[in-house]
RNA sequence: GUGGCUGUGGUGAAGCGGUUAACACGUACGACUGUGACUCGUAUAUUCGAGGGUUCGAUACCCUCCAGCCACCCCA
C-alpha cells in the first residue's frame, strides 16, 4: 500500500459514522438542555498555551505533544485536550466581561503522539463541558448530573461515576509530603516505575497495577483523610448534592488526574468492557487556572470525554438507514423521467435512489434490494406512456398500481410509514 | 519509548519446501430479453506486507525493515 493514513489516525466510514452522529446528537441535545453552548476553537494553539495549563512535567508535555514550527518560527501544537483552548478563548474574548458564568461545550478532534492501542488513538475525539465562574458544589453536581445524564440518555448503564477530591494549593502538598513519608519507609519493596513516581507524581503509586506495590500501598493515607476544612466541606456537598439527585456513585480515593490543573473535585466514568482504557470520560475542578493563564481570577469545572471509548460501548446498535423508493429504469428515454421524478421527490423529503447507468432490470433489482429500499417501481414505455406504475412494496413483494405524481407517491410511502 | 502476537484477494481464511494458491462470503454479469431475496452458472490473488538470504525450487525456512493489533508507560 503506497499511501496509507498516519499511524494512529482513523477514517470513519460510512457505516460508522451513524453511531458517531448519534454520540454527538445526544451529547448536544443533553448539553444544551443544561444551558450549555456550543464553543469552537481551534485544533491548533500556540505550545506555550498547553506548557503553562497541562504542567510541564506531565507526561503529555513532555513526550506526547504533536508540536512544530510553522513558517513564522512559532511553536504550535495541535491540541492534546479541549480544555485549554476553550479557556483561552474564555480570557481572549473576555467572556467573563459580560457574564463570569459560563458554560461551554465543544467536540471535535484531539491529538497525542502515543502508541496506538484498543480505544487510544493519535487522532481522537473528545466531547467536553466546562462551567466558569462558579465556586459552590452546585456547579459539580451539575456537571456530574448531566455527565451521568449523557449516558443514560445514550443507552449505557454500564460506566460507573468514581469521585474524589484532590484538595487544593493549600492541602495538597501537605499531602502529597505525607504520601511521600509513607512510601519513603516502603521504598524497597516498590516497583521500578512507582520508584519514579515517587519524585514525578507519588499520588500515582496509589493506582500502580503491580501486586507488590498494592500490597505496600494498602495503608496509605487517603487525601480525603488530609483536606483542608474548605476542601472536606465542598466534598462533602459535593456528594450531598449527587444523594439529592440519586445520582450513583462511589467514591474512589486513588483515583489521579494526569493534567496538573486540577483542584479539588475529580471524576470518572469507568467501565471495565475497554480492555485497559476504562476511562470513557474524566474531568474535574479546576480553579486556579483561568488565573494561571493570565485570565481573572474565576474558578472552573468541566469534563471531557472520549467518542472511540463510547462508539465502542454501543457498537452493538444499528444505525442505518434506508431508501424508500428505488425507481427502475427501461430505457433511456424513460431514464429522463425517472430523473425527474426522483428530483421531484428529493425535493418534497422522499429518499429515492434511481438506476444512473442503464443496467439490466435484473441489476437494478438487485441493486434496489441490496440498497434495502422500501419500494421499487419499474418506469417503461408504458409507465411513461400513461403516468401511471406498479410501486413494489419490497418486504413482501406486493403491488400497487398508482399514477406517477408525487402527491400519490408521499401517500403510498407515508401510509405505510407508521 | 518498551514488550508480546500477527501479516495470503474486498472480507473470513486453508496451504507450511515443488499446488491451476482450496473453500466460504462479498462483488459483477448472466440463467427471465419488464421485476429483488432462494437456486444455478461464469468471472473475480501471475501472487502470498516489503527487501535481502538459504535452496535446483520458497507463500512456506533465516535475516532486516514496515504495518496492524494488544499490553506496559500514560491517558479520554
Amino acid at each position: 500500500m503506497a499511501l496509507t493514513a498516519v499511524k494512529g489516525c482513523n477514517d470513519i466510514l460510512p457505516g460508522e459514522s451513524g453511531r458517531w452522529q448519534y454520540i454527538e446528537q445526544t451529547a448536544r441535545r443533553v448539553f444544551e438542555l443544561n444551558g450549555f453552548g456550543e464553543i469552537r476553537v481551534p485544533i491548533m494553539e500556540k505550545t506555550e498555551l498547553f506548557c503553562r495549563s497541562i504542567g510541564d512535567a506531565t507526561d503529555i508535555v513532555e513526550k506526547e505533544m504533536y508540536s512544530f514550527i510553522d513558517k513564522g518560527e512559532n511553536s504550535v501544537t495541535l491540541r492534546p485536550e479541549g480544555t485549554a483552548g476553550v479557556m483561552r478563548a474564555f480570557i481572549e474574548r473576555k467572556l467573563y466581561a459580560e457574564d463570569p458564568i459560563a458554560k461551554l461545550y465543544y467536540m471535535g478532534p484531539m491529538f497525542r503522539y502515543e502508541r496506538p492501542q484498543k480505544g487510544r488513538y493519535r487522532q481522537f475525539h473528545q466531547i467536553g463541558a466546562e462551567i466558569t465562574g462558579v465556586n459552590d458544589p452546585l456547579a459539580d453536581a451539575q456537571v456530574l448530573n448531566m455527565l451521568t445524564l449523557f449516558f443514560r440518555e445514550i443507552g449505557l448503564t454500564e460506566p460507573t461515576l468514581q469521585i474524589n477530591s484532590l484538595g487544593c494549593h493549600e492541602c495538597r502538598p501537605a499531602y502529597r509530603s505525607t504520601l511521600r513519608g509513607f512510601l519513603e519507609e516502603r521504598m524497597d519493596h516498590l516497583c521500578d516505575d512507582c520508584k519514579r513516581r515517587f519524585a514525578t507524581n507519588p499520588l500515582r503509586t496509589l493506582d500502580c497495577k503491580v501486586p507488590g506495590c498494592v500490597e505496600m500501598t494498602v495503608g496509605a493515607p487517603s487525601v480525603l483523610d488530609h483536606l483542608c476544612s474548605g476542601c472536606n466541606d465542598h466534598f462533602s456537598r459535593v456528594r450531598r448534592y449527587l444523594d439529592l439527585s440519586s445520582t450513583p456513585y462511589s467514591i474512589n480515593s486513588r483515583m489521579v488526574r494526569g493534567l496538573d490543573y486540577y483542584t479539588r473535585t475529580t471524576f470518572e466514568m469507568v467501565t471495565g468492557l475497554l480492555g485497559s482504557q476504562s476511562a470513557v470520560a474524566a474531568g474535574g475542578r479546576y480553579d486556579g487556572l483561568i488565573s494561571q493563564l493570565g485570565g481573572p481570577n474565576i474558578p472552573g469545572i468541566g469534563f471531557a470525554m472520549g467518542l472511540e471509548r463510547i462508539a465502542l460501548l454501543i457498537s452493538n446498535q444499528e444505525f442505518a438507514s434506508f431508501p424508500d423508493l428505488f425507481i427502475a429504469t427501461m430505457g433511456s428515454g424513460e431514464r429522463d423521467v425517472a430523473f425527474h421524478l426522483m428530483d421531484g421527490l428529493l425535493k418534497s423529503g422522499i429518499r429515492v435512489e434511481m438506476d444512473y447507468e442503464g443496467k439490466s432490470l435484473k441489476s437494478q433489482m438487485r441493486r434496489a434490494d441490496k440498497l434495502k429500499s422500501r419500494y421499487s417501481v419499474v418506469i417503461g414505455e408504458n409507465e411513461a406512456a400513461t403516468g401511471r406504475a406498479s410501486f413494489k412494496r419490497m418486504s413482501d413483494g406486493i403491488q400497487t398500481d398508482i399514477p406517477l405524481t408525487i402527491n400519490a407517491i408521499q401517500l403510498l410511502i407515508g401510509k405505510s410509514q407508521q
